[in-house]
DNA sequence: TTATTCGGAAATTAAAAACA
DNA sequence: GTTTTTAATTTCCGAATAAT
């Protein structure tokens, strides 16, 4: 009872008696002798029930709390999980990160020296967008030069992030690549800006170089050739209203299987599809607006092969919607990138025009096809320049978090239903008790938002 | 007048960095 | 190894606002 004076750092009255409903101050009573009751070091309850959180007051470490049982919400009163506290431990860097094995043709098709622009940003690709405009824009389009990049940030932690499927390349008619999204970096172990002012086809397999450049020719009414000022308005664009289609692009897009080249040398099974964007104005249905065409390349992983996705039934009524669309949402739901089809024989994918929508595998288990034998088996890997296969391979796992603007804050009544997380166990252990967060779905939102 | 909401300070926690 | 710093979380004070 006669707790000690304490008023070193962490000093802080708590919820005594004298509180009563604790709205009213517990430090009243400035000249009266009783100090406010301190706990030495430990002030605030280690745990605030779920009312008490919400209200931003005073709790106790009974329950139900004092507070619950004046209000009369005693059944109320329980624990909430917690967000784990404290700093939150960095992704561990990439042995080395950036001196890797190029494709050797690279400097043929664009030649000479690559622009390396700033790092991508590691958030969203929103942001990636409007990073790339101040430092992949300035270099891809012109100029400004081989800036030094002392640092390249990492992506984000691919142990928290949910594993890209699909990739995207903003190209010019020519397939110079302007922009990448970062999911490559989970991916292929290629940091986006490694791609740019390269040819798509330097990264492709040479077995399927033919086939991709075909499909390229595919896409009705470019003569291609790059437009600088194009290029340079790619870059000002975000990816989203760059993926969007051009007036007048058929369905089903071109699109090819191919092996993608790999940061560790090896190489990777992608479907490889191909669009005109119309984020430039570009419409089929206007060759005057073709000069500011450019192709939305998507390449969706094809390996390893995955269960059944759970069906997706197409509305009565409705068509496939595009692929791009799929991009779209590509890290939120990586399953819904093709709808199911039935199973085709495949055609040939290096035929001139007209490329089937690719024939899903039907497989016992195979998702997405196998790899197709029209190409043959990619040569054995080179030596790896750098030592990151161990980190590509849990790079398979990866990806910027997908962001969930908007959520209603009011969607914490709906998920924190005390008696879905009954027990929590001694106060002090609370933070430990249960997974993190998880049970609100969204592990980047903070708790006190719910 | 009372109850509720909420901004934000202070406290707490844990990992990284610095140091011995 | 220990200590310090840093960066995240939490609790909850107290003012503002709404309800009665």
């Amino acid at each position: 009872m006669d707790t000690p004076a304490f008023d070193g750092p962490g000093a802080r009255t708590i919820l005594g008696e004298a509180g009563g409903s604790g709205s009213t101050s517990p430090t009243t009573a400035p000249g009266q002798n009783p100090p406010p009751r301190r706990v030495g070091g430990k002030s605030n309850v280690s745990a605030a029930c779920g009312p008490c959180k919400r209200a931003h007051l005073a709790c106790d470490v009974a329950r139900p709390c004092k507070r619950c049982i004046n209000m009369g919400k005693e059944e109320l009163c329980e624990d909430v999980p917690h967000k784990k506290r404290g700093r939150p431990k960095v992704p561990k860097p990439m042995p080395e990160p950036y001196a890797r094995s190029r494709p050797t043709t690279a400097e043929s098709s664009t030649g000479g020296t690559r622009w390396r622009g700033v790092a991508p940003s590691t958030t969203t690709e929103a942001t990636q967008s409007s990073g790339g405009s101040g430092g992949v824009g300035a270099g891809g389009s012109g100029g400004g030069g081989p800036s030094t990049i002392p640092y390249l940030a990492p992506p984000p932690d691919p142990s928290v992030s949910p594993s890209p499927q699909v990739f995207e390349l903003f190209t010019t008619t020519d397939l110079k690549i302007i922009r990448v999204t970062t999911a490559c970096y989970a991916l292929t172990g290629f940091h986006p800006h490694e791609y740019v002012n390269s040819s798509l086809l330097d990264w492709i397999h040479p077995s399927a170089k033919y086939a991709v450049d075909a499909a390229r020719h595919a896409l009705p009414a470019l003569s291609g050739g790059s437009n600088r000022a194009t290029e340079a308005a790619m870059i000002r664009l975000a990816n989203d209203d760059l993926r969007s289609p051009a007036e007048g692009m058929p369905e089903p897009y071109p699109n090819v299987d191919a092996h993608i080249l790999r940061a560790d040398g090896a190489y990777r099974f992608f479907n490889v599809r191909l669009h005109v964007g119309a984020g430039l104005g570009a419409s089929l249905w206007r060759p005057e607006t073709l000069e500011h065409a450019y192709l939305v390349i998507s390449l969706l992983l094809q390996e390893p092969p995955r269960p059944p996705p759970t069906p997706i039934t197409p509305l009565a009524g409705q068509s496939l919607p595009s692929f791009s669309s799929f991009a779209a949402a590509a890290e939120a739901r990586p399953q819904a990138y093709y709808p199911q089809q039935p199973p085709t024989a495949r055609s040939s994918v290096s035929s001139s025009s007209a490329l089937p929508y690719p024939p899903r595998s039907h497989s016992p288990g195979s998702y997405f096809r196998p790899p197709m034998n029209a190409y043959p088996p990619p040569p054995p890997p080179p030596p790896p320049s750098a030592p990151n296969g161990a980190y590509l391979a849990a790079g398979d796992i990866g990806g910027p978090l997908p962001v969930r603007p908007g959520v209603p804050l009011g969607a914490y009544r709906q998920t924190s239903d005390p008696r879905i997380h009954a027990v929590a166990g001694p106060s002090h252990l609370g933070a430990a008790a249960g997974p993190p967060s998880s049970a609100h779905g969204d592990p980047s939102r903070r708790t006190w938002e719910l």
